[in-house]
DNA sequence: ATACATTGTGTTTCATGGACACAAAGCCGC
DNA sequence: GCGGCTTTGTGTCCATGAAACACAATGTAT
């Protein structure tokens, strides 16, 4: 209802700023596929508290900006990768001592970048320890170094929901280039799945979903057979039966 | 991160305080169903802005106490309903423009509560006009009146994951009382998804989820045949394969 | 004891997901 | 140019879960 600090009897006398408030801040689990492994992208802190410790990206949320947009600014500052493919909105972590500086809510997200070896322009996906953080790189998710506040947590939390939701979305365009073969689909699956999938079950599955379409141009990679490309009809999660 | 506002070179003249910050609220869709209709929690605002309409309750979070604990208290205070049975964080809305006051970022949950005619205590979930709103009242969600702020949004999603959430865990414990009638349950399944079931196909899914177990009780209702009573094995959302 | 309203129970059918093997295409080396 | 290698590309069977569907049993009231 957004009420408590007003006066009840005099509206017009209006004074948000009344009562001490809480930072809120937004953190963002960037994922991307490379060398065969889920990959997360951490940046290390220089300051107190938890210096020299790696985190999440992520940062005070300004005034006049979205919380979206204060997502894909912080990674664009804190580490130099290009906006995110998608984007979407995790999880509220609002526990009182989870920052020992004050109070802080923070808004987590999760966001899918391409990897390089699917040919994208390695600029995008690239981290250059941006203007804030010491040093920004991409960490597989099964050797990660432990983690400042409770991101440890909300990378967990990240993690599953990403999984799950690879199983009933298209979601997982936003892990490739434009135009991609079904191996390499597949191969994105298992990476971040974590286990091996059937060939012609997964090609029945994603072929019956409708939301691919073929191209009439082949991948030709070495000595071996070349395979049909084919792309994503929406560059937008959509449910898969 | 946590780490924009402060001095980069100076980690022990840290001001968390430095910049002007949103404010923080939660906001709860707590429903029920009573009289055959699946019901939402709502509380005539008082105030500007939107005074007069109607709203989901709700405020501000206080420094010291977790996002749950904000949204108990909110309950209580805004509606005199007693604690919420279930409670689930669902998004958070954030928008620039959506409260005209000032910046305000809202954690929205949703709540559940048992209905008044499985036979429960009434005083639970009569609401009577707390302290701070106006007037509190359960309005059937096919039948709202236009709400304040974005909460008709937030409401709609609140529906959305409730209906889903109902499908493949058992929350609908929390809807009900401690015992009941395989067929008072279904009847909160029907009321909540909005249309009817079949009863044998309903029975068996629930009795092969091993959610339930049987009590020796009956309850006999009026002139029929009488009706085993049934209670949940776990007082909390377990996955229903 | 009979009528009434509600509880309580099984089978068939269909769709979906998982296991499983082999021919076709292209390149390389000989 | 022929054989060998490696990867692409395809179809069937089986098990499991979901949906349709009807009738006997129980207790009360008349």
């Amino acid at each position: 209802m957004d009420t408590k600090p007003q006066s009840q009897d005099n509206p017009s006398q209006y004074n948000a700023d009344a009562f001490a408030k809480p930072s809120v801040t937004v953190d963002v689990a960037a994922f991307t596929a490379r060398e065969g492994k889920l990959c997360v992208l951490l940046v290390k802190r220089g300051v107190w508290p938890f210096a020299g410790a790696w985190a999440l990206p992520g940062g005070f949320v300004r005034l006049d900006e979205d919380l979206d947009t204060a997502v894909q600014r912080e990674l664009v500052e804190e580490t130099g990768v290009a906006a995110a493919h998608y984007l979407e909105q995790l999880y509220t972590f609002g526990a009182v001592g989870r920052d020992p500086r004050t109070r802080v809510i923070s808004v987590a997200y999760y966001a899918l970048l391409p990897g390089p070896e699917s040919g994208l322009p390695l600029a995008a996906s690239e981290p250059e320890a941006g203007t804030d953080a010491a040093e920004a790189r991409w960490w597989p998710v099964d050797s990660l170094p432990s983690l400042a506040f409770d991101h440890a947590e909300i990378l967990a939390t990240a993690l599953t929901r990403l999984r799950a939701k690879l199983g009933y979305t298209s979601v997982a365009y936003a892990l490739l280039t434009e135009e991609f073969t079904l191996t390499e689909l597949q191969t994105v699956y298992e990476i971040i799945l974590g286990y091996s999938l059937d060939k012609r079950n997964f090609r029945k599955k994603m072929l019956a979903a409708e939301i691919l379409e073929g191209t009439p141009r082949q991948k030709r990679d070495g000595a071996h057979r070349p395979a049909q490309l084919f792309r994503f009809t929406k560059k937008e999660p959509v449910f898969m039966g």
